[in-house]
RNA sequence: GAUCCCGUAGCUCAGCCGGAUAGAGCACCUGCCUUCUAAGCAGGGGGUCGCAGGUUCGAAUCCUGCCGGGGUCGCCA
């Protein structure tokens, strides 16, 4: 995507070249101080350290080759050579009357998005919150960007829980045939667990194994004859799958996040008896301590790296070696040019071994292994968000809670009461959504964040149902103005606030790939509260719909029209909907 | 012990591939609703950017050391 301030690049990019400067360093853009200017170029400086010259002589030299751009009504030095740009009026109205550009389609690159990481047979609990709204609010940013997307919701459905749930199961007794080795199927159809059963099998299961070593070496050797594919176990599980991908999908559905692929660890399974014979007759995999290992540490390593273990020494695999198969599955599938895992920061470790080996195995083809980890969600007490009981809160619960507590500031709003119940909750559900996810986006992924739910939900300051709200409201006037038959222009620029709010609406290009670089959705939601804050002000300082000058009438329904657009398309990344009205 | 992340206004957080007076929201103070939903708008007070060195014309930003908080470190995910 090009914007304005990549237009002005290019442009000073040219002049620092023709003086025979880097052009690089043409860079500009949006100004540190909008009191004195419009956009900035900052190459002077640099450039006159290479030439060893005068900065603010470069900058003149400049200054007037861009002085000869029409588009520029005002070029200045200032300081030890800023160069200071202003664009003229007229080149801002034309520019944000255009149709805004989308992506590059011809020069798609592939991605392949893993994120969510639900573990089947365990309720989805807040912990899943965060991979869920980043990585959807990614996927969209990419796919808006114009790369090829796949989104892949991985499952962890291969590993030690499955073997502890299906103990659990052969304890209870409470579906014998399974394990009736001398049983010769087939098996019954009706799952016998449902999800409810599930949500209590696990807890107890792994709290057995945690108590007595002896459940937990049943864990382990069922999850061994599990994946070496003993008959009623692989039934056992299959159940295990159907039931829970049901309550998964809901529950995703009710975040607004989708995924294109429902793979998980047991999808590669068939791949995995091929990837370690491959692995052990190239070397790579060698055995230590009965388990099979591929060494991934390096030379210039600042930390101690610990092996891959490829088959553990009790013969079962772990997520190391799914998560290896299945980068061997992607690159056979999408063949990507990128992989992202927006998973917990805590599992860093992890992937830099797994991309070690596979680079070192060389079986990632194209693809650049990348992972994006997050924080965790705290409390107010600023320990991980628990319950009021300590417990871990379900993800069900908390959107809950997120409508419950929207809906009571719907109320104490004034807001939306008249409206039929259905149209209400419907309200009030978005609105709470929008909270929880622009609460979690505006915080930079790395870092850790407090759980507030009033803070989250309030409609003043900076979140989500502030932005919906804003939405709304010019929602509202452009209602009005089609009652009244007005007709809509293209946009003017004259006063401060309407330069103010369409600079920012120029600027989208910028936060865009400003987000992807840094695969950072907190760059969106600065931006898109900034466009809210501008509009508000070119609000309360022009009336809209003047009923005795209707072309200046007509170029500021415009500018609604446009700024409406805008934030409809920025909240739609970050995954927030916008009721049609509040 | 090693390593990674974090430490910025009373609170919650941006900014961090060096650049002009360090920003936002909340809270606090002063104005502004007989016109499009007062969601706010205009303005004000409030900061040794954890500490100490270093590099640089210039450091919240880069480097080193230290202090404080959190994570991780071979058969869980």
């Amino acid at each position: 995507m090009t914007g304005l301030a990549a237009e002005l690049s290019a442009l000073a990019k040219a002049a620092f070249a023709a003086e025979g400067l880097p052009e690089a360093l043409g860079q500009v853009q949006a100004s540190d101080r909008p009191d004195l200017a419009q956009f900035q170029c900052n190459g002077a400086l640099p450039a006159a350290k290479l030439a060893k010259t005068n900065p603010r002589v470069l900058a003149e030299r400049i200054a007037a080759r861009l002085k000869a751009q029409a588009i520029f009504a005002r070029v200045e030095i200032a300081g030890p050579g800023f160069i200071n740009l202003d664009v003229t009026d007229g080149a801002l109205a034309e520019r944000v009357g255009r149709a805004p550009e989308t992506g590059a389609p011809g020069t798609a690159k592939t991605l392949v998005i893993d994120f969510g990481g639900p573990n089947i047979a365990k309720p989805m609990h807040v912990g899943h919150l965060r991979s869920a709204i980043i990585g959807d609010c990614l996927q969209r940013l990419f796919r808006a960007n114009g790369w090829q997307v796949t989104s892949d919701v991985h499952l962890g459905d291969w590993g030690l829980q499955m073997g502890q749930l299906i103990s659990e199961i052969e304890h209870r007794g409470t579906a014998p045939v399974y394990f009736d080795a001398a049983f010769k199927g087939p098996y019954p159809e009706q799952s016998p667990v449902t999800m409810e059963d599930l949500e209590d099998l696990y807890p107890a299961a792994s709290a057995a194994c945690k108590a007595d070593p002896a459940r937990l070496e049943e864990a382990r050797r069922a999850t061994a004859e599990l994946q070496a594919g003993r008959p009623g176990y692989r039934a056992l599980w299959r159940h295990f799958f159907a039931v829970s991908e049901r309550g998964l999908v809901r529950e995703y559905g009710s975040l607004g996040v989708t995924f294109d692929l429902w793979k998980g660890e047991a999808s590669v399974d068939p791949l995995i008896p091929p990837l370690i014979h491959d692995l052990t007759a190239r070397g790579l995999a060698v055995e230590s301590d009965g388990a099979l290992i591929v060494a991934v540490a390096e030379p210039g390593d600042k930390k101690e790296v610990p092996p891959l273990i490829l088959v553990k020494s009790d013969g079962a695999v772990n997520y190391a070696t799914t998560d290896l198969a299945t980068i061997v599955d992607r690159v056979a599938e999408q063949d990507p040019d990128l992989i992202l895992y927006i998973v917990d920061q805590r599992q860093h470790l992890h992937f830099e071994q797994v991309f070690r080996a596979a680079r070192k195995a060389g079986i990632n083809g194209k693809a650049v292994l990348e992972h994006d980890g997050f924080g965790t969600m705290n409390g107010t007490d600023g320990k991980p968000f628990k319950t009021r009981e300590g417990g871990v809160m379900k993800l069900y619960d908390l959107i809950a809670m997120a409508t419950a507590e929207a809906d009571k500031r719907l109320a104490e709003q004034g807001l939306a009461n008249e409206y039929p119940p259905e149209e209400r909750a419907d309200i009030a559900r978005k609105v709470g959504i929008a909270a929880l996810k622009f609460a979690d986006l505006s915080n930079y992924r790395l870092t850790d964040y407090v759980f507030d739910l009033e803070r989250f939900t309030r409609f003043e300051g900076k979140t989500g149902p502030y932005l919906q709200y804003a939405a709304v409201r010019i929602q509202s006037i452009l209602r009005k103005a089609r009652e009244e038959g007005y007709m809509a222009a293209a946009p003017v620029v004259r006063s401060a606030a309407e330069r103010a709010l369409v600079l920012q609406l120029l600027a989208l290009p910028e936060a865009m790939d400003a987000a992807e670089d840094k695969r950072a959705p907190n760059v969106l939601c600065e931006y898109v509260f900034e466009l809210a804050q501008k509009f508000s002000r070119f609000y309360a300082e022009h009336h809209i719909l003047s009923k005795s000058d209707a072309e200046l009438r007509a170029a500021r329904i415009g500018l609604c029209g446009i700024t409406l657009a805008t934030l409809t398309r920025v909240l739609g990344l970050l995954g927030i909907e916008i009721p049609a009205r509040m």
